[in-house]
DNA sequence: CCACTAAATGAATGCCATTCATTTATACGA
DNA sequence: TCGTATAAATGAATGGCATTCATTTAGTGG
C-alpha cells in the first residue's frame, strides 16, 4: 500500500506494537490458544527462563494485566503448554503393534518431548488430568492399550505411573551435563564408582542417557509383560 | 546470670535480634553447615516457599547480602542442602544384605528422603557430582555393591541412572493429590482410563503411590539382576 | 606496622507475578 | 429499545524476590 492511499492521520505502516487504547476492543485479541501458542514461541527462543507473564504479553502486544481475563496465573499458562505437548505424544503404535513394541515408542516419544520442557515436570506430577484433556486423551489410548493386552484392570494405573515416573526422570538425564559423574579430585576415594564411569566412557556412546533409558525400559516392559494373561 | 552482674551498658537478655554494627565481627557469624541447618529448619517449617534469602538470613540474624560471603546463589544454598539429605540415604544394606534386598531398600529410602524434597529434584538432576561429598559417598557405596554382585562394569552407571530416574520421578507421586485420576466430566469418553482408575480404588490402597513403586522397583530389580554374571 | 583480605551492614537495583481501578464494548433480559 | 451486567482491555500500583555494591570493621601475613 504506497503511503499516499493512507488517511492523513493514520498510523504508519511499521508494526511497532501502536498502542491499543484503554477499554474493551471491538473483537477479542486473546483466546486460551493463542496464549499457548505465543508461550510456546517464547519457550523456544528463549527458553523457560524468558517466559514471563511481562514477556508473554509483549508478545501478545497486550498489557500484562490483560492475560489475566484469560488464565488464573502463570501456572495455569505452565498448565496450557503442557496439554498441548501431550498431544504431542506419540500414541500411534497401541493397536498397530504389540505391546511390547507400542510401550517402547510411546516411551520415547513421551521422553523426547518433556526433555524439552522438563521445568514442566514438577506441574504435570501433581496436575489433576481432569484440566488438561489432551493429556487424558493420552491416558485413555494407553489404557486401552494394556487393557487390550491382558492386563488385569487394576494394575494398569500403577505400571503406567511407574513407567510415567521413570519416563520424567530420564528427561532430567538428557538435559544434564556430560561431566555430571566427573568425581574430580574425589577420584581416588572413590573407586568403584571412577571405576564404573571409566568403563563406560571408554565405550563412546555420544547419548549416555539413552543407553541408561533402553535399559530401564526393557526391564520395565519384561518385568510388566510378565503380569499379562 | 543475674541481672545484677550485667555491666550497666549491655545489652537486654532477651534474643531480640539485637543489631550487629557494620563491619566485620569478632568471631565468624556465618559458615556453610550453619547456612545448611538454618535452611534445613526453614524448610521443615514452613516448605520450599518459605525458604528466601531474606528468611534464611532474618533466621541467622545476618543481613541477607552476608549470605553471598558464604554462598555464590540460592541454588548454591539448595546444593548445601540436598548434599546433607543425600547422607540420609540408607545405603547400609549394601555389603550386608543380597545384592536385591540391598537396592530394594535403598531404593526406598532414597524416594522417602526426597520426596519431602522434590524441588530439589531439578537441581540434583543437573548436578556435577564434584560439588556434593555426600552425594558421591552414596554413590561409591552402591558402585561397590553392583560391583560385587557381578555387574559388568560398564553396565554400573547405566542401571544406576536408571534406578535414579525412577526414584526422582516416583518421589514426585508420593506428593500428588489423591484425586490426580479423576477424569472429571470426561469420565464417559475415556472408559478405558476411568475403569482402571476404578478398579484400583476398589482395592482401597491408602498410598497408592507405592503400589506403583513397588510394581516398578520389583521389575527393575528382576530385570537388572539378569546382567550379573 | 601496614596492606590485604574476610565478613559483616545497609541501601539500592531490576525483575517478577499479581491486583485493582478504570475504560470501553458487547450481550442479554425486561 | 433501553439499560444493566459482563467481558476484555489499559495503566498504575504493590510487595516480594535474588542479587550487587559501596562501606565499615576486624583479623592476618609479609
Amino acid at each position: 500500500m504506497p503511503a499516499s492511499t493512507r488517511a492523513s492521520g493514520e498510523a504508519p505502516l511499521r508494526a511497532v506494537a501502536e498502542r491499543r487504547r484503554a477499554g474493551r476492543p471491538s473483537s477479542a485479541v486473546l483466546d486460551k490458544a493463542g496464549i499457548t501458542a505465543a508461550a510456546l514461541k517464547l519457550i523456544e527462543k528463549n527458553g523457560y527462563d524468558g517466559l514471563t507473564m511481562a514477556a508473554l504479553a509483549r508478545s501478545l502486544n497486550v498489557a500484562p494485566s490483560a492475560l489475566y481475563n484469560h488464565v488464573t496465573s502463570k501456572d495455569d499458562v505452565l498448565l496450557l503448554v503442557e496439554d498441548h505437548l501431550a498431544a504431542l505424544v506419540d500414541v500411534s503404535s497401541f493397536g498397530r503393534e504389540p505391546w511390547e513394541e507400542a510401550v517402547r515408542q510411546w516411551a520415547w516419544s513421551y521422553r523426547d518431548v518433556f526433555a524439552q520442557h522438563t521445568p514442566l515436570i514438577p506441574v504435570i506430577a501433581v496436575l489433576p488430568v481432569t484440566d488438561a484433556p489432551q493429556t487424558l486423551a493420552m491416558y485413555e489410548t494407553v489404557s486401552a492399550g494394556f487393557r487390550n493386552a491382558g492386563f488385569p484392570p487394576e494394575q494398569i494405573i500403577p505400571a503406567i505411573v511407574a513407567l510415567e515416573s521413570f519416563i520424567f526422570g530420564s528427561a532430567y538425564d538428557v538435559t544434564a551435563p556430560a561431566d555430571i559423574f566427573d568425581p574430580g579430585d574425589m577420584a581416588s576415594r572413590t573407586p568403584s564408582f571412577t571405576g564404573a564411569v571409566e568403563s563406560l566412557a571408554r565405550l563412546g556412546h555420544d547419548k549416555p542417557a539413552d543407553v541408561a533409558f533402553t535399559l530401564g525400559l526393557d526391564a520395565l516392559i519384561s518385568g510388566f509383560g510378565a503380569l499379562r494373561s
